[in-house]
DNA sequence: TGGTAAGCGAGACGGTACGTCCTGTCTTGCA
DNA sequence: TGCAAGACAGGACGTACCGTCTCGCTTACCA
């Protein structure tokens, strides 16, 4: 009863996202315009535009509205291993198809406008950021990490690489590198055996 | 007398590149067309299209035209000491005005357009990256780093936490932030003292 | 009221016509573009190809917006002196200036392009060809000619001097030689008197 | 001997205006390029242009290249069967593939390029008028026609309407319409029988 | 229940840039 | 030395989208 109300407007905003994904898929982010995408959803521009302000706003949207519920820390109180099993499920949804390539060209679109930049930052990278340095200061707190562990920068550690090798070298990631990452934050690769 | 020959075609190559990094520190490159460029370089639009074929393959180049003979690995004996020098080189270049953003902007090219990507990685960050893993064979080779250290996977825990401060924190890189890293890579950050 | 509708359409078509007479004037209808046209109007160039396929149905349509009402013919009785008014008033129209210049120009266009010359012919040759027809049938109903006169021979032989002579010679058209065409063409030439 | 020296260069006029020809055909006067005639004739696009000041005056000259001892008139002594004898012979060349359309595609073009118009009227249409009027004359002197009668006047009725029919109405010409012109002309359409 | 306003599709509009084509001039390098 | 080859500045082409703006039509909520 009470949704209703506007659940007229939400059937529009839905349809536009779906839209928006599957015209992506299909041509790439890089060669969508807004236009194509009102018009393959039978909507007027406007409507569109009322909704969000660039191509860049639309697609942040669209992607977090398959991203609910997902990407969540298990806490089975073996950090490794929590940090392990996230990081596998987070890149076998943002690293593969068909977020994958979307994921990329959304952080290009970030990287070209600073609006998307710092919408992408507050709605995903610094959640998803957040709760790994959280899952880390708990296994800090109980102990398993040494009381002057940096979580910042042990986040760093983390995601960086696997950032570099997904959108700088541009090669697949796999789950043996984030194995081997993960492996070097906790041991280092000092330089005496 | 030997570059006589070309230098007309010469001249106007390195006036769009300059006109590029010039216009594109005044408004970003964002906002910035193939069309300005010509305008303001004095020069046809075809004497650009026949150079370059977009506007990322045209800064790519430009860029690099700024890049020679930086960024090269200075060997003291001293690793760790080299690696420091030289990445607090490359960031004061590529982290800073005026490069700085047009850097970014250029890896979010890179991002939505696969040529650029395959062009940027093979002119600037293969090259700059096997220089890091040169340096640091020559010091596993001399015994200072352990004979099963993992050069690419170093190289990656060096630049991915940059990167990621850099392109997708998007704050500013301090000498003291790669410090921590470097110092990280190789103490470790291990879950007991 | 009834054309409240669509007025703000008809004030963007009105104004590149006339924008059209108005450069074609200053500058002749070769060095004209539909760019410096739309630019001159204060419209974007699509709103100029909505409407129009190419500069000549532009033109066309431009010349034609001049023209209405005129050019229609008297019936006093007289068909010679009819056709003498009329003929005198279709060339101070068509070959002084302004009109002239265009209109030659247009039936260049027309030369060289199927469908300016389609759109010329339906819309301003043809009906004023029927015109000179109708009235010459109107004196033959009428035994003013004979009953096995040559309607459209006639058109012909008033018609194809006058444009022979502002066409291809390129001389302007005097009254004086309208009325020779004239006279020839109802007393003949004989080769005996 | 003497006709050595030069015949390098009048090879390539030769084949330029037998390019254009050829290309004029293929693809029509409106579509073509100095540069494709340039390029199709592998010359450079200079020597087109040392020699010939824009595709019009190319044309014009590529066209009388095939007219050379053509539309001559003869005299057999009947002025009215020698008319018919050349003008039949005019249109054959003239109004027919695969003159026809570059002659009415010149003829676009010199109404749009005073340049070409003059040149025009120099080299073809004043030649071929004067052809006429001289014939005329001749039949007027050997009293076959009156002495009053008005030689460039006839000459405007004999051509006039075909050029009308040709290239205003643009229907293809016919012999049978040539021989009503022509007997008009001589007999008159009187306006009572 | 009828009136009214909000949302909507459709798409026109002024702009900007695209990437291409051709013009007429100007090198360059081969023969 | 004369030419093909084609680079060059410039201008226009016709197209694609941008973000804004009317236009009527459809809903759905209120009075």
């Amino acid at each position: 009863m009470s949704d209703k109300r506007g659940s007229r407007a939400a059937d529009r905003t839905e349809a536009i996202m779906r839209t928006a994904l599957e015209l992506g898929e299909e041509i790439g982010y890089a060669k969508l315009s807004i236009e194509a995408v009102a018009t393959r959803a039978g909507v007027g521009k406007h409507t569109v535009y009322r909704r969000w302000s660039s191509k860049g706003a639309l697609f942040l949207d669209s992607l977090l509205s398959l991203n609910e519920a997902h990407l969540d820390y298990p806490d089975t109180g073996d950090v490794i291993a929590d940090l392990r099993q996230q990081i596998h499920a987070a890149i076998n949804l943002l690293d593969r198809a068909p977020v994958g390539p979307l994921y990329r060209a959304l952080i290009g679109e970030a990287l070209l406008n600073p609006q998307v930049a710092a919408a992408l930052n507050d709605h995903f990278i610094t959640p998803q950021a957040e709760k790994t340095v959280a899952r880390l200061k708990a296994a800090r707190d109980q102990g398993q990490l040494s009381p002057d562990f940096d979580l910042d920068l042990a986040m760093g550690i983390l995601s960086g690489p696997l950032y570099f090798q997904a959108l700088i070298i541009q090669k697949p990631l796999t789950h043996e590198y984030v194995d081997r990452v993960i492996d070097a934050l906790f041991t280092g690769m000092g330089p005496r055996p």
